[in-house]
DNA sequence: AACCGGTATGTTTTTTAAAACATATTGAAT
DNA sequence: ATTCAATATGTTTTAAAAAACATACCGGTT
């Protein structure tokens, strides 16, 4: 018996990727995307994850605006009003992203073990 | 050259410490505990940092609560009106917190150069 | 050409967090 | 016992973010 602390302690990690000009795409984004992918429209993926359409369609559109190749393409009219699917390069960015999620869940739980408080 | 991508991307990362009923010490709580350590009050930690005296007392006050044994104390009264210092164990909640973050940057270096968007 | 459901976008309202303000309390020093 | 500067705490105001509302646009289908 080494340690007598009475409380527990973790250490807690938040990640994201940022492109030049600043925070690019976080889990929230990432949810998103997913959403979209499942219900084939930013309007449906909102309604889903309770946000509003306007704010959905906002991260869509920084997002497509600020990467090389838009992460999502949407479709303006047609049948069904139009919609919305993850490009090959949005499914990149999501696997890319939990990969480094992962790695970092593993170094966290590490480090917690490093308190001594 | 392998990699052709335009944008350039980096890994963000965000560290906390937390207590079993959630976040209990950041970035934040971690340069006023500094700040009071240098000015000797919570008064004067507050305006160094220019955040209200009221937010910097509820830090203080949800730290100590939170913890085995205080990271501050805090006199009340007597000469200059009293003030506040670190005591070992803040002083030791610091450091801890540094090391952690430390390892985390790095980490966060490497994991910047696995991105391949 | 009328319909439909989703995208696109501006405007208003609500919510929430932070800041600002106000005042009482404390205790050593004078 | 008065003073002083800091702690302690309640109340009000401001500001920023999110949500809600409203409406125009779009283009296959019928």
């Amino acid at each position: 018996m080494v340690k007598r602390t009475t409380k527990k302690y973790t250490v807690g990690i938040r990640i994201w990727i940022n492109e030049e000009q600043g925070h690019f795409m976080g889990i929230g984004r990432v949810r998103l995307l997913e959403h979209i992918r499942e219900t084939g429209s930013i309007t449906n993926a909102a309604k889903a994850m309770k946000m509003s359409y306007r704010q959905a369609w906002q991260m869509v559109e920084d997002m497509n605006s600020r990467s090389d190749k838009p992460l999502v393409e949407k479709i303006l009219g047609g049948k069904g009003g139009g919609g919305a699917k993850v490009t090959e390069a949005g499914e990149k960015a999501i696997s890319l992203f939990y990969k480094l999620e992962q790695k970092i869940e593993q170094i966290s739980n590490e480090l917690s073990g490093l308190i001594n408080l």
